[in-house]
DNA sequence: GACATCTAGATGCAAGTGCATCCATATAGA
DNA sequence: TCTATATGGATGCACTTGCATCTAGATGTC
């Protein structure tokens, strides 16, 4: 019976949709001004990078919260750009493996070159200390 | 010289991002399964009843953060829908405005019945009394 | 009043996204 | 082994979004 959301619930709805959207165009824009690719890339050049090893699309699938058909051409666009590079996976003929380029890290530098001041600038600042505990409250969000 | 951001605004950064992209998804597959139009609609039509006057498309665009091609295509459809309904602006020959017809509060209202519970079953139960905090952490990043 | 400039909204085209389907390889069962 | 089914990834098509431009009406200047 505790269909109908709580009044905070839809105020925290409606900012939360709100929010992102205004701090992720900001960003966005900022890196599109500095003639850099979008942040979609940014996430698969770092997801790689971190791992330290080559990643399968599904993972990649799995950890950016794409779709199957969009990381297949996201890693099209990226492949392009001489960013990644594909590579089959030895234990599985259907597989594939993605690995980052030099140029893809170097890709990597130049967007955090402007995006870490963009998220400063656009969140951090505004939040103050509060960067924190929006975060631990934003996380009872995630699966 | 503050430029790097702090590692608490990115972290809540990435979960903004990613709440939003989770909350948002799972509510607007519930929209999608119950056959019912996308979010944006619902927007446009909760300004046009919520001002209870017809509205201009410069005022939704602003109120919707669209791009002003976006707010004429979405217009579009709506009207192609039966949702709203266009008229010209008495003041202004280059402009219009837009009204919700009887089927654009009936389909509101059908919305909202699927709208509300689902912003409760995916924001407001994980949140708990949390959403109160939560709406006023971030309309810190609101203009 | 004629002409330049500005503004509200529409539209053609390129790019991205969702959806369904397809292809190729893997696995399971008879 | 031969066939049925499942899975990784690609792709054709429709729809949406972004970008640039266009049209028509408004405003301002001389």
């Amino acid at each position: 019976m505790t269909e109908e959301p709580t009044e905070d619930a839809v105020t925290a709805w409606a900012r939360l949709i709100r929010a992102q959207r205004v701090v992720l165009g900001a960003v966005e824009a900022e890196l599109k001004a500095a003639g850099l690719p979008p942040l979609g890339w940014y996430d698969v050049l770092l997801e790689l990078e971190r791992a330290g090893e080559p990643l399968r699309p599904l993972e990649l699938e799995g950890r950016l919260l794409l779709a199957q058909h969009n990381v297949s051409r996201l890693l099209d666009r990226m492949e392009g750009a001489g960013l990644i590079a594909r590579a089959p996976f030895a234990g599985d003929g259907r597989g594939q493996v993605i690995s980052v380029t030099d140029a893809g890290r170097a890709m990597r530098g130049r967007m955090w070159a402007v995006y870490g001041p963009a998220i400063q600038r656009h969140l951090g600042a505004p939040l103050g200390d509060e960067a924190g505990p929006l975060a631990a409250l934003l996380s009872r969000l995630l699966p």
